[in-house]
DNA sequence: CATATATTGTTGACGGCGTCAACACAACGT
DNA sequence: ACGTTGTGTTGACGCCGTCAACAATATATG
């Protein structure tokens, strides 16, 4: 089998690994070439600077945020507080934001604005599509308000992005609650009810 | 009058400023003694690091924000979207968070939970405070349904907060918007409409 | 096959950063 | 008069992103 993954691969694990594990400050180029088997400047073989290499990353992760809403929204096994197909993909990606807080944060950070790069553009417009659909369909079949699809689709991936950031940053957290992402499934439900007949 | 405002008080706003103009990365420790006419090293006088240095700007900020939403909240004087109190501070709110964007980032980053501040954690108590407050008089005078407050409150604020953060991101910002602003105060009136009887 | 070129890697060095240590000086209570 | 405390300074350290220069390897070309 193939072992080798390419060292641009492995750069791009090992940023990730590190954005993971120990936060965004431990992603230094040093440390990302060392987790990678590499020297301290080999990642500028493969991206223009560090904020290339985070797009890049960050465009992954963006990928991970829509295949898991993707397959949750068709996955009928667990039951849901909601039993439609688009609060089973707002609940995952919720799920997945928070197993990665700071991937999360570094997709919707403002770095992507300084330095576009197209990987990451795309990444967001094929998320954007996907909610687009989601609430169309739902439209459709009835389980959403019949108003402009647009507003529906704005009102929810808001609503959806301020209960995770805020669960991240830990102001929805009250005093007597522990976790603060536990009542999470619950809040969601109650933005999406809020916009079914 | 008092010309000499203290070297902690520039320092503070010296380091407000350059957030406000030059983004992040411009606050340095630096940069912001060069501002305040002092060396480099004035600021660890005032402050036990950068980060708490940061904390304080971040404590003001929420404090803007507040003292924003509430002053709108009794100013009748211009037309809004939705002539109630509650809207009138959500829009506010929103402008503030617009006219210092690098600022709001700072108060809901995630930097504050590694090195808690209490003033911070005291200026994000009083938001949230009169958060809970607009919000059981809204309800108490039929302006907002008669749901639990806790979740009122932590539906608005989500949806707030989702419409400022990803308007700023610039995913909300369709094709053929060149601001992404203009539509923030429709945004908004929609989210609070859904939680009006 | 031989050779020119492009690709991918390395180390050395530079300036900028946060931070600590050491020192200077003023204010002030005793 | 004098020690203490608060407030300022410069020097130095290690880490960072990044560039320049060089080496090696793969690839393409005659």
């Amino acid at each position: 089998m193939d072992v080798s993954a390419g060292t641009r691969a492995n750069l791009l694990s090992a940023a990730s690994e590190l954005l993971a594990q120990g936060g965004p400050e431990t992603v230094t180029l040093r440390a990302v070439g060392a987790a990678a088997g590499v020297s301290r400047t080999a990642p500028y073989r493969h991206f223009a600077d560090k904020d290339d290499l985070l797009s890049a990353v960050a465009a992954e992760n963006f990928g991970f945020l829509t295949a898991s809403m993707k397959k949750a929204a068709e996955d009928t096994s667990k039951d849901a507080l909601i039993d439609t197909p688009l609060y089973r993909a707002f609940l995952r990606y919720a799920q997945a934001a928070l197993e990665r807080p700071a991937h999360y944060r570094l997709v919707f950070g403002d770095f992507q604005i300084n330095n576009p790069s197209q990987a990451l553009e795309d990444a967001a417009t094929e998320c954007a599509n996907y909610f687009y659909e989601i609430v169309e369909e739902s439209q459709r079949d009835g389980t959403l308000i019949d108003e402009d699809v647009r507003d529906i689709m704005a009102l929810l991936w808001t609503s959806l992005h301020g209960i995770i950031d805020l669960t991240l940053s830990g102001h929805l957290r009250e005093p007597r609650t522990v976790d603060g992402a536990e009542s999470m499934p619950r809040l969601i439900a109650l933005a999406v009810k809020n916009l079914m007949p």
